[in-house]
DNA sequence: AAAGAGAGCGCG
DNA sequence: AAAGCGCGCTCTCTTT
């Protein structure tokens, strides 16, 4: 069973169940308040339904601040984007429709006028168009999955964002205090860097210096003799003088500084919580993006200020090298799966006799996804061609067909989108007969480069359907775990407060927040939905996806 | 005063 | 001369 939601014109929910193909079986109930909308849920979801709505991102949170918690949905923004661009579904209504009708629609917002598209086709509508496309796709199964998938994502991106990352503000600021020196009001430097700026002056001879500054640094350095093209730390390293110790400790401290100092502390951590925005499907290739609080980049440096609650711990879990085996199941490459049977795959290859060390075969293999020509990881490459033919013709033909302008999908049905029209412009006319060599050069380049792109989306888009099944399955047993002293009533009261639950999500990587007796429950269950997933996505094809899985008091115990 | 580009660096 | 993929954020500097 399904149930749509949408707004009432007059602000507030309408809500009307719907079979499986979007045909409603009886009338929208009356208009509800959000109180009574909340009320409706928790009483539907005792027969699991799949609540089916514009976006998941404007109408979770009011439940999730009501104290309910939802199984299913149906994203249809998120599914939109999908289905629009999907090879699968190349021939559905829904994808050969003017990108006009649909503009208002995939634009998304709680905007209760959103669906009324003009011609009495509202979300009902759109819904059944969605099912309809996916039916009569080339592969019904693996892109219900990735909607599925797509959407559960949507719901654990609002559940981590509502309970937050357990984040103590004291360690963070004993940190900060260490490496900065106390706290100075914003636009001046803290006492530690202001001595690492005036070391910089000195050595460099150079009294007004700001070393923030690239344009100024960058004159500094090459008045000072020193000869570099750019004052990227990667390139001063490689540089001979008294400047560079204090430059490369400037520059880490003040990125700590600008990036998760005190200001980032206020704007971002309230009790004791981090309560970033994730953003499901905000990276083309299906990766989640984030607003807000920079979520996906923590450094390394301050992970230590994650720190589980008295009395609980973190399950902290990245899959193993999850690319290169993603590659190995898309292509279908029994060679390459074999080399990472229950193991580290870079040994695996070594161990294969392919190359001779782990480095070698990893950066060949980063090499073969991302689209290497030089350097040493190119060098190594037509050994790993050799042993693993399938695989490396798989991201070959991805290549190819990107350079050709095609576009390429992912095991579920995600595809990539066309390059824009510039870029046919200028391939179409490097082969006219006026084009000179240097527009033939631009165009070769611009095709390589957009043949990368396609090379790595397959790789990279495969490996988020993963990501999300796999953290999908985590939601789910999450929630079905039994816990000691609990009744049903309040477990629904209190989503979050006393049961195991997600709290952070990166790319291939996710932290549970769980009480301590639970861990080496919550470490299994992570695991065996790991196994999940790739069974989800390719069967019986023996692809391992190992896990590393710590239990820890604090998140930089785990890295 | 605000918006945008470029540099640089954090993450996978 | 070109250069392995995908992001977000902050700062400087220029343009509007």
């Amino acid at each position: 069973m399904h149930i749509l939601v949408r707004s009432s014109d007059t602000g507030g929910v309408l809500v009307w169940p719907v079979s499986d193909t979007g045909t409603a079986v009886s009338a929208p109930e009356g208009s509800l308040s959000d109180e009574a909308f909340a009320a409706y849920v928790r009483q539907q979801e005792r027969h699991a339904p799949r609540w089916v709505w514009d976006d998941t991102a404007t109408w979770y949170p009011r439940l999730l601040a009501r104290g309910v918690r939802i199984g299913r949905c149906h994203d249809l923004r998120l599914a939109h984007a999908i289905l629009r661009l999907s090879t699968l579904a190349a021939e559905s209504a829904l994808a050969r429709a003017d990108p006009d009708d649909w503009q208002m629609a995939a634009a998304g917002s709680g905007n209760p006028a959103l669906f009324d598209l003009g011609d009495g086709r509202d979300i009902a509508e759109w819904f059944r168009l969605q099912q309809e496309a996916v039916a009569g796709s080339r592969a019904p199964g693996r892109l219900r999955l990735l909607l599925a998938a797509e959407s559960a994502g949507a719901l654990a991106a609002a559940e981590m964002r509502f309970a937050g990352l357990p984040w103590r503000r004291d360690v963070h600021e004993r940190l900060l205090a260490a490496e900065l020196g106390p706290r100075a009001p914003h636009g001046i430097r803290p006492e530690r860097l202001e001595r690492l700026a005036m070391r910089i002056r000195e050595a460099l001879g150079t009294p007004a210096l700001n070393p923030d500054s690239p344009a100024e640094l960058l004159k500094a350095l090459t008045d000072a003799g020193l000869s570099t093209a750019s004052t990227r730390a990667f390139e001063l390293r490689r540089l001979e003088h008294p400047v560079i110790e204090p430059l490369l400790e400037y520059k880490k401290r003040a990125r700590l500084l600008s990036a998760n100092g005190w200001a980032w502390l206020d704007a971002w951590v309230t009790a004791g919580r981090f309560h970033p925005e994730y953003v499901p499907g905000g990276v083309v290739t299906g990766r989640w993006a984030a607003h807000g609080g920079g979520a996906l980049q923590l450094p390394k440096q301050v992970r230590g200020a994650v720190v589980a609650d008295p009395g609980w711990k973190l399950v902290v879990a990245d899959a193993a090298q999850l690319e290169p085996r993603m590659l190995a199941g898309v292509a279908g490459d029994r060679a390459m799966a074999d080399a990472g049977r229950g193991t580290d795959l870079y040994a695996g290859i070594v161990a294969g006799g392919v190359v001779e060390t782990r480095q070698q075969a990893k950066s060949a293999m980063l090499g073969a996804m991302y689209g290497a020509t030089t350097g040493r990881s190119a060098q190594v490459l037509p050994r790993l061609a050799a042993a693993y033919p399938r695989a490396l013709a798989a991201v070959e033909a991805a290549a190819r067909a990107g350079e050709r302008g095609e576009s390429v999908t992912t095991r579920l049905g995600r595809s990539s989108p066309r390059p824009n029209a510039t870029w046919r412009l200028a391939q179409a006319h490097a082969s006219e007969a006026q084009a000179t060599p240097a527009d033939e050069r631009r165009a070769r380049s611009q095709a390589r480069e957009w043949g990368r792109f396609t090379r790595n989306f397959i790789v990279q888009g495969s490996a988020a359907e993963w990501a999300l099944c796999w953290l999908a399955e985590i939601r789910n047993r999450l929630w079905n775990l039994d816990l000691p002293h609990e009744t049903a009533n309040g477990r629904s009261a209190a989503p979050f407060r006393a049961r195991p639950h997600l709290v952070f999500f990166l790319h291939d990587e996710v932290i549970v927040h769980t009480p301590a007796a639970l861990a080496d429950q919550v470490a299994d269950l992570v695991r065996e939905a790991a196994g999940q997933a790739g069974r989800l996505l390719f069967g019986e094809f023996p692809v391992d996806f190992p896990l590393s899985a710590r239990i820890v008091d604090d998140y930089a115990e785990a890295t």
